[in-house]
RNA sequence: GCGGACGUGGCGGAAUUGGCAGACGCGCAAGACUUAGGAUCUUGUACCGCAAGGUGUGUGGGUUCAAGUCCCACCGUCCGCACCA
């Protein structure tokens, strides 16, 4: 019977023919032009009405680099950020969010300069980029995605970087901008200099080197005069910083961020250097006693170490090759240490200092000198050694028993391991039990000290500290504090950035642009094929220019430009104002709309970019121009959607396939299972395990593809791209639209009557699961961004409610007040309504034209945000399980306010427990009422 | 080597506070409607078993009336850092 029923109604609901009812691009476009207009005429009436009482918020999702085309790179966190602004609309918040460019870089200048060796004419990395931007600005408006188009801003124009070079000599003046020679790490396919941060461990062919984070090419090193920027004067701010922001943004960018600015508590010790003429590595080492050679000078030689308590245990002390004691050592040694040190300081300089690091050999040259420990006055000798890194001073003490690194290299050349730290009683022990042996291990956890004077028997911890204050107070060191970051080198010898605004005077030396001649425009006709240096260089006027402070006409403009980083590392306060021309920014409103809410982005910018930034706030701060100190409240990485590479290899072929290609090979019997490895890689065309999104909207609609990114997992984890899975969400679009198009005439035209109706059990539990979802969705939307069970939700909604309206028998029009099924009705029109709603933020298309179906009049987002009713969130009767030994043998209806004395007698009442209980005796009861029911028997 | 994250059906994943494991979706199977179906609808779908029943969240142990969840040990995968003294 139920089956019949079952049937009617299906064919009832199939009145809408898909194919042509269901026609998405059309309202698609329809509610964009709506939203547009809308919007354009909103942002006429700006400022002091927009901010008015309502609370704001800041949306931001990291804007993109125009590389030509949006990809699934782009598409999740533009689909998240546009989500969470309309949802806070909804909720009445005053939203800002805003879109724009990070349009200087690299690859529009290398593609250019591709196009120019092909014999392209007429090809300029501005021209390339203004066309991406064009390009990527329509699909993007096709995803329905709400942004404040009017505060666009572009990095390669003038009017945002004027104020990047303003910014500059903000820095400039305060110091905090600084020109220096350095050996930098140098791409050579690129052509420029790279940041640290921009150095990359790269494995290819197993083989491990530091590549550009951009080409993969190796780098090399080299010396040139360039721009830092002296980040590491905010080294503790940036630290403590994270303090404020750690409960929101992702661990592992706080983490990552610490690691990198590397903070370590020390102590500095002065040893002191006997620099003898004539001396001489080669031999026993064994320290010349006073009568046989006089030193002709002593040198202080400070050395860093974190362990302090170490310091009797000193048997040579080592400094780096760049340590400026060496040249004066070769001054003085003989001339046959003279060349091993020099060859050995040559040979270990050509390497960058990243891939000396990933070199296995420690080694090292004995100088021949010697220096005295100043705790116990032995002198030990001295070293120059690969493995030292110009970090802390540049020198180290070595305490090969305590220390792995001096361990190693003490074992090379025999040099005395002395044991000074005695490891607490259970550390006497190795794991394979043998008793801890420095002369075969390093010992490096703390213990009691030993052998070390008037230190002896105390911990470890009170040592350094006792051995620190003693050292600071005979002024021979003290506690120290050390970064492993560095300062910021930020100049690139290429065209495609922004020109650093600065002078070079002969008389006068490095003299700033002033203000009102900002900004320096980047010149359009320069020949930008890379030749190793500035393409600036070769312009014929950019370069020429009067010192502004002598009038010189022979000065010169800077012509390297800016490491991109700098113009993206201040780009959310530009939005704010995005066409000021008198200012960076109005003060005000940067106040008002900053610190930024929400920021969205990726995992590959934890480090960069985002301490970048928070070095600019921290600065623009400083400037008074800003009142916060942390620029981004919450930080959501999210995941990388990658795809599956099928790539078979057999005797005829070593190619990558796609998955109907497979299928066609393997039924031709061209290929076999073995031969087929599948892949997660990055989505790559050439791999065929990509998708475009731009093409998935035109066959799906953006609503589906939305929904489609969102509900394949959890948006901070990296998902792999399915082919199939957008059908799901595809169809679910549909049965959402079909379902209320079809059903809009049940609920036309009801009278007003509201929740207290009466409803019967099944519309009771309708509308419980109508606002469970509100609670649902506001929870997610809210802050844990689970976005998958939020559809999830809906999706079952949208199953709950078919199945109602079947049940129900629900058909026709209202027929007036005597109709008996107006209360449920009543709860279908509320389910709708609460549907649409909670969906809109995601499917804003869909869910417009479904409010509109049932007749609500303009925007869906005009709507306030739906609020659980708390009656509706229980339920009368609860149905719960009930566990005999911990296993569920049935279960138990009972009124929601049951205590566990009545879900005992119900849960021992039921069948299926009785049966399991048969011959038992009951040896305990647990009853949690709205929970579980356990009887445990034996 | 150090640090972090993760491990649940054929697949993506859910289970937010220790309380019915597998929601939702994909795929698959059967059926309905169809000239047709990559459309739509219905039903089923963790595994073993005809069934009763048993087993089951990487492995092994533990705590608990009750463990995917907490504790200990191990295995595996991924990511980050990597001579920072």
């Amino acid at each position: 019977m139920a089956d019949k029923e079952k049937t009617s109604s299906s064919r009832r609901m199939r009145v809408i023919d898909q194919d042509e009812g269901f026609n998405f691009a059309a309202y698609e476009a329809d509610w964009q032009k709506f939203w547009n207009e809308r919007r354009v005429k909103e942002s006429e009436r700006e400022t002091a009405e927009r901010r008015g009482s309502r609370k704001k918020f800041y949306a931001l999702s990291m804007f993109p680099y125009p590389s030509g085309v949006l990809h699934f790179g782009h598409a999740l966190p533009y689909t998240i950020i546009d989500s969470l602004a309309r949802y806070k609309r909804m909720k009445g918040f005053d939203v800002l969010c805003p879109m724009g460019w990070d349009a200087f870089g690299l690859p529009a200048e290398n593609a250019a300069i591709e196009a120019v060796r092909r014999g392209e004419k007429d090809v300029h990395p501005k021209t390339n980029t203004l066309a991406n931007i064009a390009h990527m600005r329509g699909q993007m408006d096709k995803f329905g995605y709400s942004f404040d188009w009017e505060r666009e801003v572009f990095t390669c124009k003038p009017d945002y970087y004027k104020w990047t070079q303003w910014i500059f000599l903000k820095m400039l003046d305060k110091g905090l901008a600084y020109r220096k020679k350095a050996r930098v790490n140098w791409c050579p396919s690129c052509k420029t200099v790279l940041a640290n941060e921009q150095v990359e461990t790269i494995v290819k062919d197993h083989d491990e080197f530091q590549g550009c984070f951009r080409c993969g090419s190796k780098v090399e090193p080299k010396e040139i005069d360039a721009w830092f920027l002296r980040i590491t004067d905010y080294a503790d701010r940036l630290l403590d910083g994270l303090k404020q922001v750690e409960k929101d943004w992702s661990e592992l960018v706080v983490t990552q961020q610490r690691n990198w600015i590397g903070r370590s508590e020390g102590v500095n010790i002065d040893f002191e250097v006997e620099l003898r003429q004539g001396a001489s590595g080669s031999g026993p080492l064994v320290p010349p006693n006073a009568a046989e050679s006089k030193p002709v000078e002593h040198a202080r030689l400070t050395v860093f170490t974190t362990r302090a308590d170490t310091v009797f245990g000193v048997t040579y002390v080592a400094i780096a090759p760049e340590h400026p004691l060496v040249n004066r050592i070769l001054e003085l040694v003989d001339s046959r240490t003279h060349k091993r040190i020099a060859d050995f300081v040559e040979e270990t300089l050509s390497m960058t200092e990243m891939d000396r690091a990933s070199g296995d050999e420690k080694e090292g040259v004995a100088t021949g000198m010697y220096a005295v420990n100043p705790l116990n006055g032995e002198k030990v000798p001295l070293f120059v050694a690969n493995y030292v890194l110009m970090y802390g001073t540049g020198a180290v003490m070595a305490v090969p028993a305590h220390d792995e690194r001096d361990h190693e290299f003490a074992r090379e050349y025999r040099l005395p391991i002395k044991a000074v730290i005695e490891p607490p009683a259970d550390k006497r022990q190795t794991d394979s039990g043998r008793i801890v042996d420095v002369k075969r291990k390093a010992f490096c956890d703390y213990g009691i000290l030993r052998d070390s004077g008037k230190y002896n028997g105390q911990q470890s911890e009170a040592a350094i500290k006792a051995i620190a204050a003693d050292l600071k107070a005979s002024g021979k060191g003290g506690p120290v504090v050390n970064y492993k970051l560095r300062d910021w080198g930020i100049s690139r010898q290429r065209y495609w950035g922004c020109p650093i605004p600065v002078i070079h005077c002969e008389k006068c030396g490095i003299v700033p642009v002033p203000e009102n001649q900002l900004p320096v425009l980047l010149p359009d006709d320069v020949d930008f094929l890379p030749t190793g240096q500035s393409p600036l260089t070769l312009h014929p006027d950019f370069q020429k220019t009067k010192c502004p402070r002598c009038g010189n006409t022979s000065a010169r403009r800077d012509t390297d430009t800016m490491d991109t980083f700098v113009d993206s590392s201040w780009y959310w306060y530009r939005y704010t104002d995005a066409k000021n021309d008198k200012a960076i920014f109005d003060k005000e409103k940067a106040k008002h709309w900053c610190p930024v809410d929400l920021y969205v982005g990726g995992r590959e910018h934890a480090i960069l970019h985002l301490i970048y930034a928070r070095f600019y706030t921290k600065f623009l701060h400083d400037l008074g121009l800003v009142d916060h100190d942390e620029p981004f409240t919450r930080m959501f990485t999210h995941g990388l959607i990658q795809g599956e590479a099928i790539k078979i290899v057999n005797e005829q072929m070593s190619r990558y396939v796609t998955a109907e290609q497979l299928e066609k090979l393997i039924a031709e019997g061209k290929a076999k299972p073995e031969d087929v490895t599948r892949r997660v890689e990055k989505m790559s065309k050439s791999k065929f395990n990509g998708a475009d999104p731009t093409a998935l909207v035109q066959q799906y609609g953006a609503d589906t593809v939305r929904l489609c990114v969102l509900f394949m997992g959890p948006a901070e984890q990296d998902s792999v791209w399915d082919p199939q899975g957008i059908l799901g969400t595809h169809r679910f679009v549909k049965r959402w639209h079909e379902t209320i198009l079809s059903s809009a005439p049940l609920v036309e035209n009801l009278p007003d009557m509201d929740e207290s109706c009466r409803m019967n059990p099944a519309a009771k539990a309708l509308r419980h699961a109508a606002h469970m979802l509100i609670e649902k969705a506001t929870q997610e939307y809210e802050g844990r961004y689970a976005f998958n069970t939020v559809i999830a939700k809906c999706m079952e909604l949208v199953n709950d409610i078919r199945a109602f309206i079947t049940a129900e028998k629900l058909e026709g029009v209202v027929k007036g007040a005597q109709d008996s099924s107006l209360a449920s009705r009543w709860t279908l029109n509320e389910a709708f309504s609460i549907l649409n709603r909670a969906l809109a933020p995601i499917a804003p298309h869909t869910a417009e034209e479904a409010n509109k179906a049932l007749g609500g009049k303009g925007s869906i987002f005009d709507q306030p945000w739906p609020k659980a009713d708390p009656a509706a969130l229980v339920l009368d009767e609860v149905e719960l399980p009930v566990q005999v030994n911990g296993k569920v043998r049935g279960t138990i209806r009972v009124p929601r306010e049951s205590d566990a004395k009545a879900l005992e007698a119900a849960a021992l009442a039921n069948e299926g427990v009785k049966k399991m209980m048969e011959g038992k005796t009951v040896k305990k009861l647990i009853a949690v009422p709205g929970k579980i029911v356990n009887v445990v028997v034996g």
